[in-house]
DNA sequence: TAAAAGGAACCGC
DNA sequence: GCGGTTCCTTTTA
């Protein structure tokens, strides 16, 4: 039978979770997503070991906290602060200049959600498609190309030092029932997908 | 063996 | 209470 693809219909008729976080007072009013990430930048910065996109995590072993230790631009510092998203690295990393009005929306004071940071990171595949990057952008899919990485800029950015795949997928699943990523339905591992709006 | 899945307890905001 | 973290067990590719 198959999940009839799509979205949708995952979602049991009328509720959608995902509509009463952008439009009720979760504090994300109807707005365009590109917009909404724009302006509040949560990323750590893929630091110098950026490299040859692909393969190249093998470094990952000992600089650890290297990453966020040489961010010249993007320093987690900045991350971690309630008001990283007034901070100029929002521009910085993402070149957008900040429309007042949507820093109204705000993420929960310097909250930042799991699915937004991979968000970030996907919308600037330069710096992190050896991190993770799109499959399918129109989908919604994208591909973990570094589990390891990943799970170390979230831990950063989550001053998590002991984060691992392990607990970040496990974030990632509570995602299941929320209605904002599903695996995709021709399962393949390190493939997720976003559910609209999520991926728009 | 890594990834996936999900239960459950816990924590910080 | 929510979102996320941590730990755990089981299943799957």
């Amino acid at each position: 039978m198959a999940n009839t693809n799509n979205q949708t219909n995952n979602m049991a008729a009328g509720e959608n979770p995902a509509h009463q976080f952008f439009n009720g007072n979760g504090g994300y009013p109807n707005m365009s997503m590109s917009g909404f990430f724009q302006q509040g930048t949560v990323l750590p910065s893929p630091s110098n070991s950026d490299t040859s996109s692909n393969g190249s995590s093998q470094d990952m072993n000992d600089d650890d906290m290297d990453i966020h230790m040489n961010t010249p631009n993007c320093g987690l510092s900045n991350f971690f602060h309630p008001g990283y998203m007034n901070s100029p690295l929002d521009s910085m990393c993402n070149g957008s200049e900040g429309d007042d009005d949507d820093r109204a929306y705000t993420r929960h004071q310097g909250t930042v959600h799991l699915w937004q940071f991979i968000r970030e990171l996907l919308d600037q595949p330069k710096q992190y498609s050896n991190c993770v990057r799109w499959v399918d952008r129109d989908e919604g899919t994208f591909k973990i190309e570094s589990s390891l990485l990943l799970a170390r800029y979230w831990g950063q950015r989550k001053n998590r030092s002991q984060m691992n795949y392990d607990k970040l997928s496990r974030s990632l699943r509570q995602y299941y029932k929320k209605g904002i990523i599903q695996k995709p339905e021709k399962k393949q591992r390190l493939v997720y997908k976003f559910l609209p709006p999520y991926n728009m």
